[in-house]
DNA sequence: TACCAAAGTAACCAATCGGTGCAAAAAGGG
DNA sequence: CCCTTTTTGCACCGATTGGTTACTTTGGTA
C-alpha cells in the first residue's frame, strides 16, 4: 500500500471549470439513470461516477428530477440531431427508407441509453417532456421526413398511396425497439440469444422487409 | 375525532383465509409494481392497498423481489392460458393470424400491467425470470404456435416459405407493444392522442395489414 | 496584491425504505 | 376445553435516500 490518499492524481491540481463538471454530471446521470431507472438511480452514484461533489449536481440541476428532465431533453436532442445527417432526400424512396430503418437500429445500438430513459419517462407519464416545448419542436422536423419520402415514392409509382406517415413512423421504430427493450426477457422466452451477431443480422434484414414490403405495391 | 383506534371496521370479525390474503396481496403487488416500477414500488403501498399487514408480505413473499417475481411469473401464466383459448388451429392461416394480432392487442388494452411489468424484468436484465423453469415451459407452447400457422399457410400456398416464426413474433409483439408502452412520449412527439378511440381502431388495421404483408406471397 | 464571485467540498439531516421480533388472536384437531 | 398451528398486528431497526448548511479554495481582475 502507498501512501497516497485516493487514486486519483496525489496532489491533483484541481481546475475550475464549470461546463466541463456540468458535462461530466450528464454523463454519468445519462448512465446511471439508464441503467436504474428514475427511480432506481441514485445522486450519490452519479456523483461518484461524475468524480465531482454532489453538491455540483443540485447547484447546477436543482432537483433530481431536474436532473432526469436534462438528460432526457439531451438524449431527445442528440438523436434528432443524428437523422438530420442523413441527406435522405438525395437518395431514391425505397433506398432512403432502408436507410431510415438502418439508422434506427444502429443509433439504438450505439446509444442504449437512449431507449431505456424513454422507457423511464413512460412509466413517470411523460410528465417531465409535457413541459419540453424544444422537444416537441425538433419533433416536428423528424415526422416531416417519413413523409416527404412516402410522397416521393408515391409520386414515382413505386409506393402505394394513403399511407399514414406517423404509423409508418412509429412501426419503423417499433421492430427495433422492442427487439433491444426486451432482449432480457426476450432470449429467455425464445430460447435464443438474440444479442448475437448472426440474430442481429437476421433481425435488421426482417426489419428492413418488414417496412418496404408495408410501403410498397 | 372519534375513539376507534384505526379506519377499519372497529371489531372486524378477522376471517382467517390464508389463499384470499396471499390474492388480495398479488394484486395489490401488480398494480404497485406495474405503476411505479420495480425500485419505484413502495412495500407499504402494497399491503395498503391489499387491506392486508405489511407483516403478510414478508411472512407469504419473504422479500420484495421474490414478491416481484411470483407476479411476474402469474403474468406470464395468464397470457399464455389466454392464448392457449384462441383455437387457431380452426381458422385458415390468414385469419388465424389476424386473430392473434388482435388478441395481442386486446390483451395489452385489457392488461397494461403485463407491459410495465416486462419492462420493469428487462431493466433488471431479466434476473428473475432467468431462474423461472415453469415460465420456459410455458413459453414453448406459445412459440409453436405461429409456427404452425406458418406452415400451414405455405403448404396451402398463400404464404412465402422461409418466414423464421420467432421474427414474426417478435413482430407481431412489437408492433402493439412498443404502441403502448410508449404511448405517453408518443403521443407528445406525434402531437397526437394516440389512445383516442380512432386512433386505436387505425392502428390495430395497420399492425394487422403489416402482419399479413410478411407474410403473404 | 487585495478582493470577491464562482467553483468545489465535507459533514450532516430528516424522512423513508425494506425488513424483523415478538406476541396476541383465531382456527381446528383431540 | 385445551393446546398447537396458522394468521395477524404493531412497534421498531439499521441503512439509505434526496437534499442542505456552512465552509474553503480558486482564479480573473481593479
Amino acid at each position: 500500500m502507498s501512501a497516497q490518499p485516493t487514486d486519483t492524481q496525489p496532489s491533483r491540481p484541481r481546475i475550475r471549470d464549470a461546463e466541463a463538471t456540468k458535462g461530466r454530471i450528464l454523463d454519468a446521470a445519462k448512465k446511471e439513470f439508464a441503467r436504474n431507472g428514475l427511480e432506481g438511480a441514485r445522486v450519490d452514484a452519479i456523483a461518484l461516477e461524475a468524480n465531482a461533489n454532489k453538491r455540483m449536481i443540485y447547484h447546477y440541476f436543482e432537483s433530481k428530477e431536474k436532473l432526469f428532465q436534462t438528460v432526457l431533453e439531451n438524449a431527445y436532442f442528440d438523436i434528432r440531431e443524428s437523422e438530420k445527417k442523413l441527406e435522405l432526400d438525395s437518395l431514391d424512396p425505397r433506398e432512403a427508407l432502408e436507410r431510415l430503418v438502418r439508422f434506427t437500429w444502429n443509433y439504438y445500438i450505439q446509444n442504449p441509453e437512449f431507449i431505456s430513459l424513454v422507457n423511464s419517462e413512460n412509466l413517470a407519464q411523460a410528465r417531465h417532456l409535457k413541459t419540453s416545448e424544444p422537444v416537441k419542436i425538433v419533433s416536428r422536423r423528424f415526422v416531416g421526413l417519413v413523409d416527404t419520402i412516402l410522397k416521393r415514392g408515391v409520386s414515382e409509382g413505386i409506393f402505394r398511396s394513403g399511407i399514414d406517415p406517423v404509423q409508418l413512423n412509429i412501426t419503423i421504430a417499433a421492430v427495433s425497439y422492442y427487439y433491444f427493450t426486451n432482449q432480457y426477457t426476450g432470449s429467455i422466452i425464445f430460447e435464443r440469444d438474440l444479442m448475437s451477431e448472426s440474430a442481429q443480422a437476421e433481425r435488421i434484414r426482417f426489419n428492413i422487409d418488414t417496412i418496404l414490403r408495408i410501403v410498397c405495391l
